[in-house]
DNA sequence: TATTGACCTAGAGCAGACTCCAACCTTTAA
DNA sequence: TTAAAGGTTGGAGTCTGCTCTAGGTCAATA
């Protein structure tokens, strides 16, 4: 199992290291191993958690809440219906989201067509 | 033309009074009428903008682009292009934003169904 | 040996978008 | 005439999610 320095993280996740350390405090990441120089030491499925995080943040989710599902599963497979009640709760949410985002595309392409006929008659 | 109280724009809006004057303080509206007590008096187009407003800032533009595009608006015919600009650049956004979303659907439904077969497993 | 680079910490600061507060003013209804 | 309803103002406060600063440690290189 490879092992990553804060570097590498980066420029996986795109992340700043000062993001990444908020995160940690925050308790949306943990468990983070260190060097005995006090550096962090991310694991292959550190990795594969916050890519996962990164994507929850992106569809919307809080960062309290992103907490709150990573605290469920560090306590075993006994969570597992209240996270997939979490995914689903999320799921939902996005695709109200996106008919929101649908609507406004909407709007805007009447807006534009609108515009387009003002400008045809200059 | 029909006229409008704040408890009007507020049940036909969703917003709150405060935010109806924040976005009034920031220039988001511009131009609304008062009484002689000086309530505010809100007019149909008034209502429309603030609708169009809402909508943009649904779709996630900002307060102060916002702001602009209604500057622009009060500067006449001879800013469409520049509008007609920003609403195509924020319809790019939406449309990213709409892929960034369906992307997380996937991976939420691929999470989902880790979870399904392991329940089915118990 | 000195400096550079990659980290570390605690805590302050900041931007955005509200949201709330205190004190005040009219008009209407009891 | 007093109270309630429906506003007004300026300014402070709150929440979220970073982002930055200052000062420090450690390991490797010039």
């Amino acid at each position: 199992m490879k092992n990553f320095t804060m570097q590498e993280i980066i420029s996986e996740t795109g992340l700043t290291a000062d993001t990444l350390r908020y995160y940690e405090k925050e308790g949306m990441i943990s468990g983070i191993h260190r060097k005995p120089n006090g550096h962090r030491v991310y694991t292959n499925s550190d990795l594969e958690w916050l890519k996962f995080a990164i994507c929850l943040r992106k569809t919307g989710m809080s960062v309290k809440n992103i907490k709150e599902y990573r605290k469920l599963m560090d306590e075993g497979d006994k969570t597992i219906s209240i996270r997939k009640e979490m995914l689903k709760n999320q799921r939902e949410k996005i695709l109200e989201e996106i008919e929101v985002l649908k609507e406004g595309i909407n709007r805007l392409d009447f807006k534009l067509e609108y515009y387009q006929s003002i400008e045809s008659n200059l």
